[in-house]
DNA sequence: AAATCGGGGTA
DNA sequence: TACCCAGATTT
């Protein structure tokens, strides 16, 4: 059941795109290596953050080869203020693994790229389309956001298609020969236009076909006639749900969390020279002014974790970036 | 299926 | 405060 088979909403989106799409400093380049940066990059991270630290990343590691060749403690200096730290430990994996096994040609198959580390169903198929131009789909959450929306209607009104169905879709809508721009608009409508909280229909070039569109005219419409006749508050705003993938710790304390100390350990370590060791009975009291003895059972469980995610190398009660 | 993993931004 | 962000990996 692939209902708008027929529709012109493809070539809508990208004459849209064509005309409103933002100048990113990805989308000039074919280079998977750079492409590959970027991506892993904006895993559950903002544009404008990524834009502020992707050129200075370019610059410190202009090449596969470069970065393969890096300390992973480099590589999660240079990584400050993007969070996710694991994604840069990964990323330098993967790059040791392109240039070792790979000669340093990227595989161009969707299924070998993602067995990369840090490759998951997302990036792997963004590589295979965003460098390589392949006719290929994958998903988002600002693409699932719009094919759902604009197919299955108000995010509120259904429970959320599995990703299998949205892929069927997005293969059964892409133009053939433009995967690049088909990929691309999608994403650019759900971050500009179509966005989880204040979707700006009206400036939406989908809006005459778009089922949750006219979903919430409807609501909308409805409203206003019973506010009219005295039977409604206005201050019954609709509500845009998300369809909620992501999760959020939500409510408890994330200053003093497990997750927090994590990044204050990182951060401890990068102003250390290279290669500096620190000893964890010296770690805990930067760590916090109370520490105790005590706590350095709590310390060790810490660092361990991190030293297991590759974030940290331990040896003798000391600890470094690796 | 649910938890974990950073951090910064917005309303 | 609650929500959101070009997800991936582990349990």
């Amino acid at each position: 059941m692939i209902p708008s088979l027929l529709t012109d909403m493809p070539a809508q989106l990208l004459a849209w795109f064509a005309a409103y799409g933002r100048d990113l400093p990805w989308r000039h380049t074919r280079d998977p290596y750079q492409i590959l940066v970027a991506e892993i990059m904006l895993q559950q991270t903002q544009v404008e953050r990524v834009i502020s630290k992707y050129a200075a990343f370019l610059a410190a590691f202009p090449h596969l080869e470069a970065l393969a060749a890096a300390s992973v403690g480099d590589v999660i200096r240079h990584w400050a203020g993007l969070g996710y730290n694991r994604r840069a430990v990964n990323l330098q994996r993967s790059a040791k693994a392109l240039v070792e096994q790979y000669g340093g040609q990227f595989p161009r198959e969707v299924a070998l790229l993602r067995q990369l580390p840090g490759l998951g169903p997302y990036t792997a198929g963004a590589v295979a389309c965003f460098a390589f131009e392949q006719d290929v789909v994958f998903v988002d959450t600002n693409m699932r956001r719009v094919l759902r929306r604009t197919h299955m209607g108000a995010d509120e009104a259904t429970t959320a298609p599995p990703d299998r169905e949205l892929l069927r879709l997005s293969a059964a809508l892409l133009p053939a020969g433009q995967g690049w721009a088909w990929n691309q608009a999608l994403i650019e409508l759900g971050a500009l236009r179509c966005r989880a909280q204040r979707p700006t229909c009206p400036q939406c070039p989908l809006q005459s076909t778009c089922r949750a569109s006219a979903m919430w005219r409807n609501a909308d419409q409805a409203l206003l006639e019973r506010m009219e006749q005295g039977q409604a508050r206005p201050t019954t705003p609709l509500r845009r749900a998300a369809e909620g993938r992501a999760s959020y710790r939500s409510s408890e304390p994330f200053v003093g969390s497990n997750r927090w100390y994590r990044g204050r350990i990182i951060d401890l370590l990068r102003d250390e020279p290279a290669q500096q060791a620190v000893a964890l009975s010296e770690l805990g009291p930067r760590l916090r002014a109370d520490f105790r003895p005590s706590d350095m059972p709590w310390l060790e469980e810490l660092v361990a974790g991190l030293a297991r995610d590759g974030l940290v190398f331990l040896e003798g009660g000391t600890v470094r970036l690796p």
